[in-house]
RNA sequence: GGAGGGAUGGCCGAGAGGCUGAAGGCGGCGGUCUUGAAAACCGCUAAACCGAAUAGGUUUCGUGGGUUCGAAUCCCACUCCCUCCGCCA
């Protein structure tokens, strides 16, 4: 959500953003909303301000014993008035608020415009790899090992989900426990284990409602969602609090399944573990102040990183566009790694800065040492998405007689394994 | 699912139609004392909004409605939490 304040001052730069995130909000109706409501507000606020004063005389004559009648018929159309005027400002906040929602945060004045292709690489690390056998892409080789089984998983769930078998299962639980593990003791972030079903308020409180509610799993009976993402129930873990600013920054690490519905998409591009409606991440979210998150962005991304470095994957840094950026993003860097099977770059963590607007939605404010409460800001970042990771770790470690080589740190996770055959 | 109890400021907790934006405590800030600190003592300390305002005003005691000239306080509905019973991984 964006400052009211903010939308009267810079409505150009609001409509800006609107139109380079091909949204749809009306910043004139707004405007023209705004408008009435201070009008509305003020003749609300005489009114009420008429009756305390009299209540107030009402009660001191009577305190006294003397009669109040005239004052107290007086005040009953007062009473009526008030009411009438106190309705028609709620009707009004009421659509403003349901054009504001609609508006989305503006990005950083350093990201680009256009859409998908402005996307900018800021940098890469290592060699995209280039095997001296022809490449098998992951279902292939997953596939011949009996790791990887995609057949029975569209027996018992359909299209678009996976089912992993031995090995393949235990890389999993090694993947989730050495990002972890890296995250908690080396980068300091404190480990959290969430719920997978959220309400509408969490789902509204980071930003995918109202505008994804079609792009999510869940269940319509309990106003339940499945979360896309632990962004959503972590981030949503200090809704409605004010936070010590000496507590900040708090930096959290998260395991969790993700559902996500992908409507529309198949094809060769999601083949395989590529686009899946359930998946598994290590996901990272802070809470800044405001004037050290895009310090605390930076340090994110590098956390994230690392984690690609450990497992020696050639990756590369992407700024999105604004087109290509998330409803509630200010600023965001993509995390591609390289997979030869399939010989192109895969997105495995998104880290955004949302600056304070998902902190407005949700209310999450520190008490800042110069006095007043603040909004904080928020950031998130996969730290990283396993199914792409996974490709990358086969296709990348695939050996010419089809057997996969583990890398170094995720062996102790799996009981020294060094290959999977 | 059934029966009870509850929701008040950063936190704990009192208040039961008007004098309550709200006692008291904790925490925080400032001061006295001290070489310094602690302890003790004194003072200050909610948020949001309208407004050019350091003027004035409004709102907020879980949420939404109602009664009333006037509601933290009375009534209704809902949400969440706790206790007990049932069911269950």
């Amino acid at each position: 959500m964006l400052d009211p304040a903010y939308i009267r001052q810079h409505a150009d730069e609001v409509r800006r953003a609107i139109r380079l995130k091909n949204e749809k909000a009306d910043v004139d109706e707004w405007l023209r909303l705004d408008e009435r409501w201070r009008a509305f507000t003020k003749e609300t606020e005489d009114l009420r301000a008429l009756r305390n004063r009299v209540s107030e005389e009402i009660a001191e004559r009577k305190r006294r014993g003397e009669d109040a009648a005239d004052e107290i018929a007086r005040m009953r159309t007062t009473a009526d008035a008030i009411k009438a005027r106190e309705e028609d400002l709620r009707l009004v906040e009421e659509k403003l608020r349901d054009l504001a929602v609609w508006m989305p945060n503006v990005p950083h004045p350093s990201v680009p415009e256009g859409d998908e292709s402005a996307n900018r690489i800021v940098s890469t690390w290592g060699e995209p790899k280039v095997l001296p056998f022809p490449a098998k892409t992951h279902w292939e080789i997953g596939e011949r090992l009996g790791i990887l089984d995609f057949a029975r998983a569209s027996k018992t769930s359909g299209a678009g989900f996976a089912v992993f078998w031995g090995a393949g299962a235990l890389l999993q639980r090694a993947l989730i426990r050495f990002m972890i593990d890296l995250h908690v003791k080396e980068h300091g972030y404190r480990e959290v284990y969430a719920p997978y079903l959220v309400n509408r308020a969490s789902m509204f409180g980071t930003g995918q409602l109202p505008k994804l509610e079609e792009d999510m799993y869940g269940s319509p009976r309990d106003d339940l969602f499945l979360i896309p993402t632990a962004e959503v129930p972590i981030t949503n873990l200090h809704r409605d609090e004010i936070l010590a600013e000496d507590d900040l920054p708090r930096k959290y690490v998260g395991y969790t399944a993700c559902f996500r519905r992908e409507a529309g998409s198949a094809g060769k591009e999601t083949r395989g573990l590529n686009r899946l409606h359930q998946f598994d991440k290590v996901e990272l979210v802070r809470f800044e102040r405001a004037e050290e998150s895009y310090p605390a962005l930076e340090a994110l991304r590098a956390d994230a990183e690392d984690v690609l470095r450990r497992l020696g994957l050639a990756y590369r840094v992407v700024v999105l566009a604004a087109g290509d950026l998330s409803f509630a993003s200010a600023l965001t860097y993509d995390l591609e790694v390289w997979a030869p099977g399939q010989e192109r770059w895969l997105e495995v963590s998104s880290c955004s800065n949302f600056e304070d607007f998902q902190a407005r939605r949700m209310r999450i404010r520190y008490r800042s040492a110069q006095g007043g409460n603040r909004f904080a800001h928020t950031l998130n970042g996969s730290g990283v998405a396993l199914p792409r990771t996974t490709i990358a770790l086969l296709e990348n470690g695939q050996r010419e007689d089809g057997t996969v080589e583990v890398p170094e740190v995720l062996r102790p996770y799996m009981d020294g394994m060094e290959r999977i055959a």
